[in-house]
DNA sequence: TCCTACGATGGACTTCGTCCAAGTCAAGAA
DNA sequence: TTCTTGACTTGGACGAAGTCCATCGTAGGA
């Protein structure tokens, strides 16, 4: 995740040890977290970190680019690290578990021009819903 | 939609004036109204609707299978009526305005059997984000 | 080392949704 | 038709998720 923080640092950030400790928390493969988990994590290493500052700076990482926020059905967004790797989602079910996956095919492609609407389409989200191993 | 209360008297329920407004107000075709949208459009036929009574009510018809949750980022719960053919959306990213669309192909399939990490895979939910002719 | 604009803080506030005790009424029984 | 009763409705309190803002603190350049 210090690839991360050059590239904040780039961008004209300035290297708080609230941003640096953010960024460490979503640093992993099929991480998918909420915000609050990133706030409680996050406040593991730095107990007054406050919620304003992690939802502050989730906000500006989504902006940049450099987190993704995956849509759930009336629960809590989840943030989303693995941003530079074009990949959708495997949800489970029963325990919520979130995997990366990465679907061959054309999805965009796979949307007749007849049902666009005359809308210039550009990104789709695909959610697979199942049940895992564990909870089958 | 005199046919979703026919199912619905035939499932049991007691058919008052409030269940049978809410039903009627999920009537059209490319309707994704919010609990708000429905307690308001219901509330000018029938005034003292409780917004308890609205989410008592659409929580009930997803239950039966009537009606349809469609998942936003951040913003509330949608209530989707066309809930008997299967079908995905397309979503404007200017003005939230969502179409129903029917992509050809198997998305379901486009799922390789490595990326399945031995879930049984139920069902797909596929968003197209884009620009309507109006926002453009 | 000093300055200052950018960032952090916490608490009030908003939105969306759930829960509950009390009152109401749809529909079957007689 | 009237009676009865449990299912339904209601309004308001409550809760979860997220935003906003005035104020304070500090990273990093001069
Ligand atoms: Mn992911
Ligand atoms: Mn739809
Ligand atoms: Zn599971
Ligand atoms: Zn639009």
């Amino acid at each position: 995740m210090s690839d991360l923080l050059r590239r904040l640092r780039g961008r004209g950030w300035r290297m708080t040890s609230q941003r640096r400790v953010v960024a460490e928390v979503l640093d992993g493969d099929h991480v998918h977290l909420t915000a609050d988990e990133v706030h409680q994590r996050a406040a593991a290493r730095l107990p007054e970190i406050s919620r304003a500052t992690v939802y502050n700076t989730l906000g500006e990482l989504v902006a940049l680019g450099e987190v993704l926020e995956v849509s759930t059905v009336g629960r809590a967004k989840r943030y989303d690290p693995n941003a530079r790797t074009l990949h959708q989602h495997l949800v489970c079910s029963g325990c919520g578990m979130v995997r990366d996956v990465h679907p061959v095919g054309d999805a965009i492609g796979d949307l007749p021009e007849e049902e666009r609407f005359g809308f210039t389409v550009g990104s789709v989200e695909i959610t697979y819903r199942g049940v895992c191993p564990g909870c089958a």
